[in-house]
DNA sequence: CGGTATCCAAGCGGATACTG
DNA sequence: CAGTATCCGCTTGGATACCG
C-alpha cells in the first residue's frame, strides 16, 4: 500500500479551484457549454483534438463536481445535453479571465516557447 | 519517436493560460510570491506539502514562461529571491478569482467529495 | 540555504474496438 | 449518436541522497 508522505489537503482556496479545473479540457468544455454548445457531438467538434472518450470522462468529473448538469433524453438516436449549474456559472469569471489573458498574451508566449524549445533539443 | 494522433496546438486562449498555470503548485506559488514570500525557504514553508525539488521545478517553469524573475545573490549562505514580472502581475486577477472561488465554495465542494468517495470505495 | 541527480509510482489522457 | 471496455504510454511529481 502506498502511503504518501506529503498529503495534499484542499486548504488554500486555489487548490479547490485547480482540483476542479485541472483537467486538460475542462476549462475549454465549460467555455464551450457556456457558448451554447450542449450536445456531446458539438463539444467534440469544437474540441476536435481530444477523443470523445476523454471529453466524456472530463464531463463526468465536472458533473460529479457539481459544475455541469447532464440531461439524457430517452430518444432514438440518443441525445444528451450539458448545462452549467449555478456553481458552474459562478466559475465563469475565472474562465473568462483565463481566456482573456491567453488571447492577449498567446502570441508572445508562443514566441517564448519557440525560443525555449531549441535549447532543450540542442542540449 | 512518439507521434500523437491528436496534437494540441495552443489555439484557444484558455489553453495558453492552462499551459502556464497547469502545474500542481504554480498558482499557489504565484499567490505566495505576490504576498511577499520571495525566498525559496519561505515558499517551501508556506507550501509545506510539496517537496523543495518540485517547487523548484515549477518555479523554473514559471521563470521560463516569463511569469517570475529569479534573482540569485552571490553570498554565503546562498540566497535567492523570486519576483513577479509584469506578465506575472497581469495574471493576478485570474489567481485572485481562483482563490476567491475556492474560499467561497471550498467547504461545499469538500462535502461533495466526501459523498462521492464512499461510492467509489464501495463499488 | 539552495540546488541537483537519480529513481520511480501513479494518474492522466490517448488509441482502438465494441455495444445500445 | 452516445457510451463503455481494454489497453498502454507519457508526463508529472514525489522520495531520497548528495553537492555547492
Amino acid at each position: 500500500m502506498y502511503e504518501p508522505k506529503l498529503e495534499h489537503p484542499l486548504r488554500c482556496g486555489v487548490d479547490v479551484t485547480m482540483k476542479i479545473l485541472g483537467g486538460k479540457w475542462k476549462v475549454c468544455l465549460i467555455h464551450s457549454i457556456r457558448n451554447g454548445l450542449r450536445r456531446p457531438s458539438e463539444l467534440h467538434r469544437t474540441n476536435a483534438y481530444a477523443t470523445p472518450r476523454v471529453l466524456n470522462q472530463q464531463l463526468k468529473e465536472l458533473e460529479d463536481h457539481g459544475i455541469v448538469r447532464k440531461v439524457i433524453y430517452p430518444v432514438l438516436p440518443p441525445k444528451a445535453e450539458y448545462f452549467l449549474t449555478p456553481e458552474g456559472e459562478s466559475m465563469l469569471p475565472i474562465v473568462d479571465a483565463m481566456k482573456a489573458w491567453g488571447d492577449t498574451h498567446g502570441e508572445e508566449f508562443q514566441a517564448r516557447l519557440d525560443v525555449l524549445a531549441p535549447l532543450e533539443a540542442g542540449a
